[in-house]
DNA sequence: CGTGCGACTGGGAGCGCTCCCAATTTTCGG
DNA sequence: CCGAAAATTGGGAGCGCTCCCAGTCGCACG
């Protein structure tokens, strides 16, 4: 009886609303289980009437394979996560982020991978997502923990799956696959355009010190005036990279200093806020004040006014880079541990 | 020879760099396989002392459980797509998609799925996403596609997954699971807290008119000014939910009815270039003209000047409403097709 | 002091797929 | 025209897991 109940159940798959299986479509091609998933994967040694048949079959019965069994055998799953690390607050209004998402779909659709986003914000989260990717549901990763203090980093060290990092990642440097962006370059660049445009006293509203790329940032302003014979004085003001600590920064940089002729904003949000603390002061943009900025991100354009004239970075690029290095990971090549570098340039507008 | 090179690569699983299986745990353990296991999802029927063993060596070992066998035969993989079908340059500055994506990591992370974001913008990425979802990575899928021409709800109706979808989907109203706002009653609040103030020339900038959300917006704000014996006349003006339109259909509207004295905006985003079109033509807010948007979204709050009287919609409450719906769907409990409408409520600021 | 029924446990049978390998057929060069 | 090599094919053995199904206990009950 337990025997007929089973038979019921698994039954003969004639007609069944249950999704076929590779060994029905090769009962229906009337070739077998093996030569089926060769011509499915086109393998080689397949004979080209027997890859019709099977097509066409898997074709009539509207065949999907069960990952779940592939890639139990491959050990791969055709995933990769893409993980964002965060505060919650940060997220939703920076642009930047939303640009890696969809630059990070693209990328790996077109390598054939299925992105798996994880936001990892809090503490919780961490070991969630460690688990996460332990747990053999992506073959590797893509990393943006931007924060120094940021304990992610270290504790994707230990994982068994290849990852590669987004922009400079917590303090270890060694062992790990980065692709950032050339920020002290970038700030350098910036810098260097003003100064040739006659500016001398150019002030800086600097991000969050705690990450590297505002830090280097920073640094490339002030190294580049340095260089240029003007001296960095207290023209630099920290702010967060949102719009209204852009403005505040602003605010306190005129204070300071009235007679300020030039500033150097490390994002295109804070740009926008100090660009309204100008005017709001009467300074006319760029004859008064000129301003560059950070990041050229095309989504914030609509709110410039005047247009901004930006250190371009794009994160497509950026995500590009990143799948390319990891592809060769995800089937064990050793590449050995590198930081790439992608340059920036400089897109003049209005602003300067 | 063969075989000593297949021993090599399989090998006894002594200390290898091989992740442990769960049979490694259950040798360590000193119990069966079957034991393990139940220790592990604790099922009933495990000793205590059992139970304790099991959890010990699996901590020792580091062991997790691969996911593929897993799901292979329990046929759920734990992870749910949430499909964003709209256009690429509207999702950039989207900040309602934006905090769905965040909702649906947090809710669904709160039953214990995981989230697969598919983006599914041209006609192309339609048959890779129904090839997806059909592939057997995701038990179900949270579906946004709010333009009545996309193709993509019709072509989900036929999955063999539970799909529930947020927002009235295309054309398709029968034997579907759909959890969307009240979007007219929502434009009835505003308008009437409008006619309240004594407003009497009442103009609107409606969203794109291809889609549900903002055709019911306008019928709620034309049925309102009907009901308070108010003319709506041609003081409507269709945009695009973008900064600029918003802007554009302002300085419309303006042309036309020079003397309106309150605007009912689809949504915030044109409500910010609304806002703009509005100071740059020397009207005072909300002495001169009172405006009340739909939305209320705080990521758009810094731009924001005066405060937005907004309606108010919280995308985590609709993500909420969706996973609770799909989570039945998932267990085959045939819940009929529902269509939840959410309330909305009016969040009275500076503006109106 | 049996009997029975709970509490546990371990083995076996797969889930659907991809390999490996041996068997078979075909294709050629000498 | 024959043997070797290449081109095909099918069967079998798992991948690591969760079930189902017999078992083996212990213990309260009659």
């Amino acid at each position: 009886m337990a025997t007929d109940e089973k038979a019921a159940r698994v039954g003969p798959r004639t007609g069944d609303d249950e999704r076929p299986t590779l060994e029905d479509v090769a009962v229906f091609a009337g070739v077998s289980r093996s030569t089926a998933s060769r011509a499915l994967n086109d393998d080689a040694y397949v004979s080209a009437a027997a890859r019709e048949k099977v097509l066409a079959a898997a074709r009539d019965l509207g065949y999907s394979p069960n990952q779940a069994a592939r890639s139990l055998v491959t050990r791969r799953t055709g995933a990769i996560a893409v993980v964002l690390s965060e505060p919650e607050a940060r997220l939703l209004d920076d642009p930047y982020r939303t640009a890696v998402m969809r630059a990070g779909y693209r990328e790996l659709a077109d390598v054939g991978c299925q992105m798996v986003l994880i936001f990892s914000d809090s503490r919780e989260d961490l070991s969630r997502t460690v688990r996460f990717l332990e747990g053999g549901h992506v073959d590797g990763a893509l990393v943006f923990a931007p924060h120094r203090a940021d304990p992610l980093p270290k504790a994707l060290r230990l994982l068994r799956i290849p990852v590669v990092f987004g922009g400079q990642a917590a303090g270890i440097r060694r062992g790990v696959h980065v692709v950032d962006f050339d920020n002290e370059g970038g700030a350098r660049l910036a810098v260097e355009h003003l100064v040739a445009a006659g500016r001398r006293r150019i002030a800086t509203v600097a991000g969050p010190q705690d990450q590297s790329a505002p830090i280097d940032r920073l640094a490339g302003w002030r190294k580049t005036l340095l260089d240029a014979g003007l001296d960095p004085a207290d023209l630099v003001e920290e702010s967060d990279f949102t719009l209204s600590g852009g403005a505040n920064a602003m605010s306190a940089l005129l204070a300071r200093h009235p007679d300020l002729d030039a500033v150097f904003v490390a994002s295109d949000m804070m740009a926008v806020g100090a660009l309204r603390t100008l005017e709001t002061a009467g300074h006319r943009i760029p004859d008064d004040v000129a301003v560059v900025s950070f990041d050229d991100n095309v989504a914030l354009a609509p709110v410039m006014d005047p247009p901004l004239t930006s250190v371009h970075q794009d994160p497509r690029e950026q995500v590009h880079a990143m799948v390319q290095t990891l592809i060769p990971l995800l089937d064990n090549r050793p590449l050995d541990p590198r930081r790439r570098i992608l340059p920036v340039t400089l897109t003049v507008r209005a602003s300067s």
